[in-house]
Formats: C-alpha cells, sequence, structure tokens
DNA sequence: AAGTGGTCTAGACCACGCG
DNA sequence: GCGTGGTCTAGACCACTTA
C-alpha cells in the first residue's frame, strides 16, 4: 500500500468519492462512522464531517443521526446555475454589452403578473421592456413589472442608460425568489424584437423576486434561438 | 437593544444577511473580521467562518485573504438544480409512471455526438431512443448513445423493462457532467412521439457524463410545450 | 437506551496576497 | 511584513432517531 496522504477535508472528500465511484462501498451500502473514518485516516472527526457534510449536500450519500451514513442508491444530479447580471453574462462571452430600453409604462398588469405576483389585481405597475445586445444584435428581451408599492423610488428613475436589472440590484433588496425556464415559440412582435422568425422557439427565463413577503418584481427574458444555458454538475 | 441570541451559525448567518439585506453593511463595504464578529457574537471564530463560508457559496459576499469580506456589489443569483432519474420527477408530480421503449440499436453516432463524446468517429455505439410517460401521456422523449467502449455490459440489456437512465445510475459509475438547456421546434417525428404539433417549442436537455476521462453517455431530453423547470434562489 | 451525526469551542498553525 | 481567511485538532455536549 502506497496512499497518498489523508489529512484534509478535500483528500478525505475525495478518497471517500473514490470508493463509492469504485463501488468499494456499493449503493445503499452503509459506510463506516464519522470517528472510524477519522481515525482509518488518520485526522480529527471534524475533518470527516466537512467532507462527509459536501458529499451529502451533493446527493452523493445521505446522512442520518443513529441510522448513519449510506450510498444514495439513485444519486440526484445537483447541477448549480449561476444567473448573473444580463450585461456579465453577455461581456462574460467576449461580447460588447449594450441596452435599448423599448418601452417604460404604469400600467394594471395582466391577473397571471398580479396573483403570482400576490398584489393587488386592480393596482398599476412600471412595465418595463428591454433589449439587451451583445455586440449590437439582440441577446436578451426583457419583460419586466415592478411593484410600485415595495419600490416607489423606480417611479423617479427613467431606465433610459441604466437597465432595471441592474438598477434595481443596486435600489431593492431581494431575500429570495424563484426561477423557472421554459420554451415558447415567438411571436409576431418577438421575433421583430428579437431578430428571429414568428414561432420559433425562444429559451425563457421568469424571475419572480422577493423581499421578505413582499414581490419586488417579475421579469421574463426571452432569447432567441440557439441561445444554450450551460452548467457542470 | 433586545436581540436575539446569536450562538449558532445560522443564527450568525442570518444576522449577517440582515445586515446586508437592510444596507447596514452596504454593496462593496467591507465588513468586520471574523474575529470581531466572533467577539460580538460572543461565540467561536470557527462559528462566524461557518456561517460566512456559507454566505460566500451564495454569492452574496466576497472573501479574500488579507483584503477582508466585503459585501457583492451585484449578488449573482445562484440557483440549485436537482435533476433527479426522470421516474422521480414524473411520480413527484403525482403522476404514474411509464416507459416505452422506441428503439435499440448498435450505430455509429453523428459526428456532433462522438465529437462532444470525443470518441472516434467511425466507432459505432449504442443508440436508444425511449418515451417516458406520466399518467399515460408522453412526459419526454429520450435520446441517448451510449459509449460501448465504456459501458461493455450496456450491449447484453435490451432496456425493454429498465430504462437505460436507471439502469446506466446502477450500472456506471461517473464522475461529472455537464448538462446544457435549451429550446428547439418539434419535427414531425418528435411531435407525433410527444404527441403535439410540429413547430411547437420543446425544452430540451443535453447531458453528458462522463467517468473520468471516457465518455459514458450523452442524453437529449426533449419536453413537450408547457413544460417548465423551476428552482427556488 | 444507545449510537450516530450536528455543532460549538479554544487554540493553533498556515497560506495567501495586500501594501 | 503582516493581517486576513482557511483549516485542523481534541474535546465536549447535544439532538435526533432507530433498535
Amino acid at each position: 500500500m502506497n496512499r497518498p496522504i489523508i489529512n484534509s477535508w478535500q483528500s478525505v472528500e475525495q478518497e471517500v468519492r473514490r470508493r463509492i465511484q469504485t463501488r468499494e462501498w456499493a449503493p445503499g451500502e452503509l459506510i463506516p462512522n464519522e470517528a472510524d473514518l477519522a481515525l482509518e485516516f488518520g485526522c480529527a472527526r471534524a475533518t470527516v464531517n466537512r467532507a462527509l457534510r459536501r458529499i451529502a449536500d451533493s446527493g452523493l450519500i445521505d446522512r442520518r443521526r443513529k441510522a448513519g451514513t449510506r450510498v444514495a442508491l439513485q444519486p440526484v444530479a445537483r447541477a448549480t446555475l449561476d444567473i448573473p447580471v444580463i450585461r456579465r453574462e453577455i461581456e462574460d462571452r467576449g461580447m460588447t454589452y449594450s441596452y435599448l430600453l423599448l418601452s417604460r409604462t404604469e400600467a394594471v398588469p395582466p391577473h397571471a403578473v398580479s396573483a403570482t405576483m400576490q398584489l393587488p389585481a386592480h393596482d398599476a405597475q412600471l412595465h418595463v421592456v428591454a433589449l439587451h445586445l451583445g455586440n449590437e444584435t439582440p441577446y436578451a428581451l426583457e419583460d419586466r413589472w415592478i411593484s410600485l408599492a415595495a419600490v416607489p423610488a423606480a417611479r423617479q428613475e427613467r431606465f433610459e442608460s441604466v437597465s432595471s436589472n441592474e438598477w434595481l440590484l443596486a435600489n431593492a433588496p431581494w431575500s429570495h425568489g424563484q426561477i423557472t425556464f421554459a420554451a415558447t415559440q415567438a411571436g409576431r412582435e418577438d421575433a421583430a424584437r428579437l431578430a428571429c422568425d414568428p414561432g420559433q422557439a425562444m429559451f425563457v427565463i421568469d424571475r419572480l423576486t422577493w423581499n421578505n413577503n413582499a414581490a419586488i418584481t417579475r421579469v421574463r427574458l426571452k432569447y432567441p434561438p440557439g441561445y444554450q444555458l450551460r452548467t457542470d454538475i
């Protein structure tokens, strides 16, 4: 035996993952408890704990007090998606960012919008439609409703040079939200704005953002055909 | 002052998040170091460390040795997506799962497939096409290539009762992979299989799975119009 | 009842990277 | 150089859950 030294949580994680991957510890099987592993690896129990906690977070093992730690039978693939500011997303792809405000009005939103935002159906909200471009080419079409009750200061902002995306990040704190991904066909207007053909498949991201119990904004981003969202697992 | 007691990493995390959310610590600002916070909260430095590490993982703060910890200027929204086995996904939505094998052949894949899998362009692979149904209704169309070099045992499996998805999870360990989300229009064949109309927008998930340096499988899942992928942030 | 993971502590040393 | 976060340790107590 000429094993690499195991004395950091990273090396413990790597070794445990290796044993699971090679089926040395088979799916469904109980693995040794933290104290035993610490003894075997010659490190502190806290070090083993941190490694196993990370592996559990990734879905590869299941841990329960008293019952111990088991290798997951059907590991759930867990992907982490970074949803940056659109400007950054475009610049990270090596393109030059630009922004075009298409409309900014105060209006009563469709019921679907006021309902998901849990706001009174008859209240006017700020409606911003804008185009994000990379290298002067349409990159994403943004359709946003902003709650004037939650963000009254938005009334003073024209959103002509600063996108509502960035303005809200700087001016409206949020606590949590929900993201939905879907696909939909481009309508005539979408197509004209995104420089594609009507009927083509657009990738759509809906984001609903809250500050505690108050809805801040609901934004729909439509991406032209060919757009891909990619992540490692 | 009648503050709640802060002596667990959860309460430290909550308190720090609160201070950032209320702009008590503004975006871009340097926050106190771990030792000072530990003193203020009356807990050990390790407890503060764990809380701050979690907040940093979520993208809300940036930490650097010597430079200290700063509130992020434009927090990246980080979403965690669970990609379970399709059977589970369907059953979790309260539907009855069923599975229909459409074809199983050995064939030389298109160049695009062999290239992304980094396999010899002329080698035959196992090609499995199948339909996953929820309550007898088409839920997702699966188009999968399996590397026979990496998973020779797949040659013996008919995939008639067990989906390749579940069979591979049980029989082919994997170390990492890549997931891509996109939108595309249904072709005539897709439409017939998914019981939708040609030209409608399908949600598409591509997954490429590796075991160390060997590609295991490349699967494309096509979901009929209306499908949504949702997650909390 | 007892075994397991979950957490906290006090202290220590280290590695990185500003200034 | 030196302040900061990154990590490890040994020990302790606790909370949960199963046997």
